[in-house]
DNA sequence: TACGTTGTTGAACGATCGTACAACAAGGAC
DNA sequence: GTCCTTGTTGTACGATCGTTCAACAACGTA
């Protein structure tokens, strides 16, 4: 009859999903509105807006908002390290095509880009006051700087023989810094250099420190 | 008589401050809150507390909370500026003793200071949805820029003749890259290097670009 | 078809936010 | 000593925040 056609053919007013499933919508959401308005993005009405649940849910899937937060830094994390990782990967198996994959990825989307680190400030600025934040730095940052070590290490192998032993520490330490530092400034002002520019700074320092191992003469 | 005398001897309830002192007041305590508490510290009644004033008083010296934010950036960055070019302003006047002043400038205190890169972080996150932060940081970087700009040209003015051309405009962006990236890198994990070692990094870019100009070939 | 589990909703709470404004008082002018 | 200017206080308002919770309903199970 006319009521029970009605309540066969009515749309449910909302989905039950698997709480794995809802977890990663929201942590998806999370990141979204973090992109669109940095810190001022970053509160439960805009996610659940965001990801088309109501504020409650939330708080079903996560004990509280620093969770949350924690879980999202977490993904985004590791998102950016296994895309670099990927993209090592999938490069020649040589040490200087294997840098290059690494730089190119680096210097490209979704890395380069200027909502990525409207991102990324919101979670440094958590980063001294809290502790969820520290943790989970350490955890992924750590995967970043062995891949980048790995790299340097198989490309000083092969550098001439004789050149003065390399400081490797160091010279992960320069590297990465060139690196995030041409990757924020072409973040903030994506205009005053372009990705293949700062790929060949990078380069020219690798060359630098292979032929000529002159970070081994400082201090 | 005894009324007449406590009068005469009851310490005012305040002091009146000329506008001028009181905005500067209520500029350094925005920058304190914003030094210890990050973006949490960003509060009209923590800043109020924090320079000794009522909470009402703000908005008789700034019109509203993002013209107190937006005097604080601009102190903020002026200071910073100021500090550097003093700095290689007192250092002996050939090229490369400017240059070692300006790099031993950028990595001592107040600028090397996680306290420092705090505050930053907080005007970062402004950056992208405030024209009013966006004016001011485009009003004061470009003293920097010029400031690095100048010095690299002596320097690369006095280089052997017959080195091929230097890229200026890559060289500063490269330096600038990994002044910062080390400076960075230094605020969020202070162990990792001594700040003498950022200084040999960063004077190592500049002795490679003066005496084999390699940047010049790049691209 | 009826039931039970639980993912989901929506309203409500107290706290804190930026701002507005009337009343007060410090300190110079006369 | 009195007045006037204006720097300063304290309160109040509406909005928004994170969190809580009772009620609802989707959907597998029997």
């Amino acid at each position: 009859m006319a009521l029970s056609d009605a309540r066969a053919t009515a749309k449910p007013r909302y989905e039950r999903q698997l709480p794995e499933q809802r977890r990663q919508e929201l942590i998806d959401a999370t990141i979204e509105c973090l992109k669109r308005d940095g810190h001022e993005g970053l509160s439960m009405r805009a996610i659940a807006t965001q990801a088309g649940v109501s504020l409650g849910l939330i708080n079903h899937h996560f004990p509280n908002k620093d969770d949350l937060v924690a879980a999202a830094y977490r993904h985004f994390n590791s998102q950016l390290v296994d895309g670099l990782k990927a993209a090592v990967h999938k490069a020649p198996s040589f040490p200087r095509a294997r840098m290059r994959a690494f730089l190119k990825a680096s210097f490209s989307r979704p890395n380069l880009d200027p909502e990525t680190l409207a991102v990324w400030v919101v979670f440094w600025g958590m980063y001294r006051h809290s502790p969820m934040i520290q943790g989970v730095h350490r955890e992924s940052y750590q995967g970043y700087v062995q891949l980048l070590r790995d790299m340097l290490t198989e490309l000083v192998a092969g550098a001439d023989a004789g050149a003065p032993p390399v400081d490797l520490r160091l010279a992960a330490i320069g590297l990465t810094a060139l690196l995030d530092g041409l990757w924020l400034e072409w973040c903030l002002q994506p205009g005053t250099f372009r990705p293949a520019e700062a790929i060949a700074l990078c380069e020219a320092w690798v060359d630098n420190l292979v032929r000529r191992a002159d970070v081994a003469a400082l201090e």
